[in-house]
DNA sequence: CACATTTCTTAACTTAAGTGAACGGAGCCT
DNA sequence: AGGCTCCGTTCACTTAAGTTAAGAAATGTG
């Protein structure tokens, strides 16, 4: 698990064993049974998570109904919106599978920043990035339909399909889980 | 004009008068026509941008149809997808309004970056945010109709739909110009 | 293993968005 | 002014998603 942190690591910046050391000694490592849920709707969390093995969801509770807006896998990183703004949380985050997390806050950040300056450096390229690389989702999202929606996850995300219960994935897609169903088989018949 | 940037940045950091000095000498400051082409499809660009004044749109050319993802007004700041991977552009970048803006390349961002690491803090905290209110906007989007959208662009940036062609707003909100026509006399006859 | 619960599928019906076409107004050009 | 393009609206029609409900399949639990 050391490892895919580190492999992750080296995409951005060059890591002596020192540095290494200093991170590890900060016991980020975390198991978290399915089904748990690290954040609930209302509070206020100081928790960034990084997903080493399995998957975690964000969802909200519209009306009584779950609605999943992201999935996070291997390799993702997620900082809540509310560690951002200090505000309680509008969405719940939940384990979809057994997964084993990094668990991180501000002041170990800070921490970690200080005192290795090519953390921050890290952090700007990473975030940069993951904006660069959600807006061009967004785009994607924005124009097309559910339909085209779909057979884009099946090529860029096929393993989601797979590991995540079908409702879930519908909300993902924007759309009511019997039109995932019904698009699902309509999808079939058009290929045979 | 100088101000605004200056107002902007001050909401992350606290600049010296050397300081603003070096940012004034990068000679960034670019007034531009409406309808004027910041970047087309294909190209690869390095620049970035900070609206000052104005108002510059995102679309994608798609089977010879303009789909518009994104408006940037008053202090936004817009860095397109190609700089960051270095490949040929998907999306041209127009100016809605005759605009004034700042332009900047990675070159310069370096140059300020080594010179005053408070900016790397800045860029840093600024893209955090960014991708955490893109976030909530993208969950808006993917849990809400495009009626909601619509009512809910009326209240979060009413400008824009006096500012914006409705048939830019339509694939802003996700639909055709004649659906947000339609949407729009259903919303004003049930007001009645 | 049997039972309960959750998840997925199917179907009939309603509602809203996509499509193609026509019309009228606004602005532009010469 | 006449002619032009562009834009927004409207309409009739098609297609797909939302809704409600029922039942089958899969999963979890004692």
């Amino acid at each position: 698990m050391k490892k895919t942190l580190f492999d992750f690591i080296a995409k951005y910046i060059t890591l002596t064993e020192d540095e290494k050391n200093a991170l590890l000694s900060l016991d980020l490592f975390r198991s978290v049974k399915k089904g748990t849920i690290l954040l609930k709707e209302g509070q206020k969390s100081i928790n960034s998570y990084f997903v080493l093995k399995g998957c975690i969801r964000v969802y909200y509770l519209i009306d009584g109904e779950e609605k999943t807006t992201a999935f996070y896998t291997e390799m993702d990183a997620l900082t809540p919106h509310c560690v951002m703004s200090q505000a309680p949380s509008e969405y719940f985050i939940s384990c979809v599978e057994d997964s084993i997390l990094t668990v991180s806050n501000a002041d170990m950040e800070a921490e970690i920043n200080s005192k290795f300056p090519k953390f921050e450096i890290m952090c700007r390229v990473l975030s940069q990035e993951l904006l660069a690389k959600q807006q061009i989702d967004f785009d994607e999202f924005k124009t097309s339909s559910p339909e085209q929606r779909y057979l884009n996850l099946l090529q860029k995300r096929p393993d989601l399909i797979q590991r995540v219960p079908q409702h879930q994935l519908a909300s993902y897609l924007g759309i009511k889980p019997q039109s995932l169903s019904r698009l699902r088989t309509r999808i079939l018949e058009k290929s045979n």
